[in-house]
DNA sequence: CGAAACCTTGACAATGTTCAATCACTGTGG
DNA sequence: CCACAGTGATTGAACATTGTCAAGGTTTCG
């Protein structure tokens, strides 16, 4: 049964029946609260984690304290493939569930021992490496160049179902302060941007729920400064 | 002979021969001076370059026509690789050489077609592709979290050779400008931040050639603000 | 010598952060 | 049902960092 599903996961669709069986039976799905701690920094270097759904909080902990958010998972996102070839400690984090939560875990060493006998299965992760990799560089772009209103902008259109053009309706997805981490900066930042774009692009919002009347006036702002890839074409 | 070339680079070492002999054969190698064009954006999204000694700065331009820049290759990098399962026009960038450099390049449609006969080349290039993966991480940990001059102290700390803990005498290598983009701040920035390094860690520096008098206060001044993995332990 | 490129410096503006105060919303216990 | 604490969101003011613009210095190279 969990065979069948993993089939469907593009990152594993085009493995080998032997390859999935395998991979299947050692599979553990999970099902948490918001909140709850999904790995710690001990467990997460020998986890490969993939969100079937809901949101996760992938975080590490600076030298100074501070919570530095690496990454929110939400569904068919995963983490801890760069354990595979290699297990840097220092690259070991935490992961959170930031809303109810439906993932599964797989050792780290079951996926290596696959991927070694698996062509077409090396073939798809690297497939997905190199798109991640793409949108890696994208963020760090965006990052230098894009000031909090516009990476929010951006954001924000991401959120758009790509067939609507008309005005919509928008959801966020975690709370403001997730959300500020996650686009590089504070909760009062992000706050002023918000108020920003309500008075420049005509969004309204009551919170959780923004109206977004013209996506060309966001694309517009959004694009001044970005290199044609971020974000008008390229979502997520 | 270009063979046994192939053959010495890591990324490469694993495959087969037939692989090697054909991607060998297929390898066209340069060497151009100082400014030259090495590819162009109509070009860039067809080749995989590889760079053997010497830098190469890659960048595209955004909708305002500032210059963006990617990334600063040396020896042993390499660039190209996104384009191996899809296309992404958007993607395309512009490579030249910003000192004398020697490189190979490699058609994107024979590298994929041997990615996916060569089972040992795809874990090369998978391997290889979750370091990079890895590294970007780290790299827009340090642009969210990390000062202007703890990220330039990051980059000498880089230059130092592994083995070297006493006084060392590092050169840039390449001019200011370039490593300004590359650290993704100004020109003058870049100025107020090498003055504030020189003063509080003990640097002192006639332009290209800096002295590092003590490593540890580098280290202690980079390292407040970072993860524990940036950059004390993992160097590059 | 003189031009060009590169680097540095200063004054100022823009952007983001910090810290503190306030407000709105939620759920709890009396 | 209401006070009340607790959380998250917003706002304002002071501050820090970086970007921008303009000027001047240095080096290189013809």
């Amino acid at each position: 049964m969990p065979e069948i599903f993993l089939k469907k996961l593009d990152l594993f669709s085009g493995a080998s029946p032997k390859s999935l069986a395998a991979l299947s039976s050692s599979l553990q799905t999970h099902e948490v609260k918001k909140n709850a701690l999904v790995l710690n920094a001990q467990q997460s270097p020998h986890h490969f984690l993939y969100v079937i759904n809901g949101w996760a909080k992938i975080f590490k902990e600076s030298a100074a304290g501070e919570e530095i958010v690496l990454d929110v998972l939400s569904a068919h996102d995963h983490a801890g493939e760069a354990f595979i070839f290699e297990a840097p400690e220092q690259a070991s984090y935490t992961v959170i569930a930031v809303s109810n939560l439906k993932f599964f875990l797989l050792p780290v060493s079951i996926l290596k021992e696959h991927l070694m006998l698996d062509h077409a299965l090396s073939l798809s992760f690297l497939t997905n490496t190199l798109k991640k990799q793409q949108t890696l560089g994208m963020a760090l772009e965006q990052l230098s160049f894009q000031s909090a209103s516009q990476r929010l902008a951006c954001f924000l259109l991401k959120l758009i179902p790509a067939e609507v053009t008309a005005c919509v309706v928008v959801e966020l997805p975690y709370d403001k302060n997730l959300l500020a981490a996650r686009l590089g900066m504070r909760p009062e930042t992000l706050s002023r941007a918000m108020a920003k774009l309500s008075q420049e692009c005509h969004i309204s919002g009551d919170g959780e729920r923004l109206l977004i009347e013209d996506q060309q006036k966001l694309k517009h702002y959004v694009c001044q400064h970005c290199s044609g890839a971020v974000p008008c074409s390229a979502k997520s």
